[in-house]
DNA sequence: ATGAAAGCGCTAACAC
DNA sequence: GTGTTAGCGCTTTCAT
């Protein structure tokens, strides 16, 4: 592999002006400017990034930490991200923290001694201490799973709590009468707000009490194994909320199984939008999060925040959307068209 | 952050001393290896990796280069790569191409200048110069499409034919007549494979033309749409083999909405065994690869071709199996266990 | 406008 | 056993 040593050689130039070139600071001559480019070209050259890094103290690289690989949320989102990081000449990191307090410190550890230049935070087992460590180093980082007051950190939201409401609105709208929750982790900031909103609307009902909400882990099984129990519990539940879109996807299955008729003898709606939401036997009505946009703000706030060392917090608490689907609409016949 | 200098100069020993220390190298007495010890540990110093990876020329650090993260049979098996990587002190980078091959070109091209120390690769506009290349830079490659002869590369398969060949004949054995095959991308080989697998069983029937084979990019929604356009070509079709599990969800919903009874009217095969799968209504009958084995198997081959510096390449045909489920299983009442 | 040289934080001869 | 020192490949003062 050349290095600047050898450009600056073949052009007859010090490696300070090949470096000057490299990265178009300073004056220098035209013609010098296209011996350099020449040699570049011949030698086809590529600066050596590591280099680069330990003498700039960053790295052009962010991370990107999320919860769970296999939700995929997460991997819409990224897209997002990545296509926003590649457009500014920065490459991303992905890190799978399966919600392991473990695997989380693990990445942290090398990221903070990697001049990785910022890191999207989606992951609630954060604790202040962890971002904390990582200002000493000089990251920037953007939250998405909360909002973390005095962490110097910008977070991006969308409206659990309203989405929560919409949805479980919606399906007092659409005629059901006992309507249960299935949740998401139990001290996770999202999954909670949600349950809230649920709870807003049908909290004060007769029939409620907390034995209608079951929580789970945000995964198809989990989703398949509490509709189940709720069946046993609840046989007179004719709507489910269920905190995400693959929750409602084992609903679905669940009822499937027990041979409730969807949405007619049961409605079910999720929560995420996620592409194979749309895509079940029969599609499932969701509260659709901006998951593009979420991802592409975060990522554009980071750069912000990273190139011009910007200090000041910001918070969005983003809107997200009803879509209404063949799982929710009860004794219609719908043309399906998504 | 603290420094190996101030590491020594706390311990009152050189920096040689710590450095063997961190390494675990050479002889040390043992109490300046507690002296040495304790002042890391008072700093909270860590290695700054990219000071080692400009030393070492190596950076603990290596690659997944995948072709679409939005289809779960890659991020279940980044799973794997990830827990044996981890294991051995390794990460990893996820890289997204989208196929394009101007997105793995800008990750190759970072990639070599960063020290990674291996790659594993997944991307079948992959050419033999972008190989050369890698190799130039000493990074092992391991690759998962398809075998590169002379590329010095170790590569993992499965038996894309054969898996095929048992989904069609599969199809064949519950009485299926018209069996039609949804593809992938054109020029992939294992998509090509399991076409070829599909004409093996049916190919010489009297029936059989190409008109019986779609193909399509992978996604959903593409086997919803080439499934619709099968139904209006061939109406007699009661079966379809689709190349992956995700044109099979296509295809579900598809027959679903043109009101073709699953499986009874139509028996739907798919192939790779994602989680989701099993999850569907009906749950789909499938060729499993063993996702985990393959990224357990390429990051360990991979490690091994790093740490031993091994030139020799190796190609794994690894076996695929049937596995039954709902959408195959013509006229009969099963129980559902997934 | 260009070059010499110090320094980023670490490893690995080579000396003692 | 431990320290000194020369790199690894680059950026950036500071001269000229």
């Amino acid at each position: 592999m050349a290095t600047i040593r050898d450009v600056a050689k073949k052009a007859g130039v010090s490696i300070a002006t090949v470096s000057r070139v490299i990265n178009n600071k300073g004056k220098i001559k035209k013609e010098t400017e296209e011996l350099v480019q020449a040699a570049i070209k011949e030698l086809a050259y590529t600066p050596n990034r590591v280099a680069q890094g330990l003498s700039n103290r960053r790295s052009y690289t962010v991370a990107f930490i999320l919860p769970s690989i296999n939700n995929p949320f997460f991997p819409e989102m990224a897209r997002a991200v990545e296509d926003v990081a590649q457009a500014n000449g920065y490459q991303v990191f992905l890190c799978n923290t399966d919600d392991k307090r473990e695997k989380l410190l693990g990445y942290l550890d090398n990221l903070g001694t990697q001049y990785v230049d910022g890191i999207i935070l989606n992951s609630h087992i954060t604790k202040h201490e962890d971002l904390e460590r990582l200002q000493k180093n000089n990251v920037s980082v953007v939250m998405m799973d909360r909002v973390l007051e005095n962490s110097g950190t910008t977070s991006i939201m969308v409206k659990n709590r309203e989405g929560g409401r919409m949805a479980t609105q919606h399906l007092v709208d659409v005629g059901c009468e006992y309507i249960a929750h299935i949740g998401g982790i139990e001290d996770e900031y999202n999954s909670t707000q949600r349950m809230w909103g649920y709870r807003d609307v049908v909290g004060h009902k007769s029939w409620f009490d907390s034995s209608w909400i079951g929580r789970g882990d945000f995964s198809v099984r989990s989703g398949y194994q509490i509709a189940k129990e709720l069946f046993t519990r609840h046989p007179q539940m004719d709507g489910i909320f269920a905190g995400n879109d693959l929750l409602a996807i084992g609903a679905l299955k669940a009822a499937h199984e027990w041979g409730k008729q969807t949405p007619n003898e049961l409605a079910i709606v999720g929560f995420d939008g996620i592409d194979m939401s749309g895509l079940t036997v029969p599609p499932i009505t969701t509260i659709q999060q901006p998951i593009y946009r979420i991802g592409e703000l975060a990522m554009t706030e980071l750069l912000h925040r990273i190139e011009n060392n910007v200090k000041t917090t910001k918070h969005y608490e983003l809107d997200v959307e009803l879509v209404i689907r063949e799982s929710s609409m009860k004794s219609n016949k719908w043309s399906v068209n998504n």
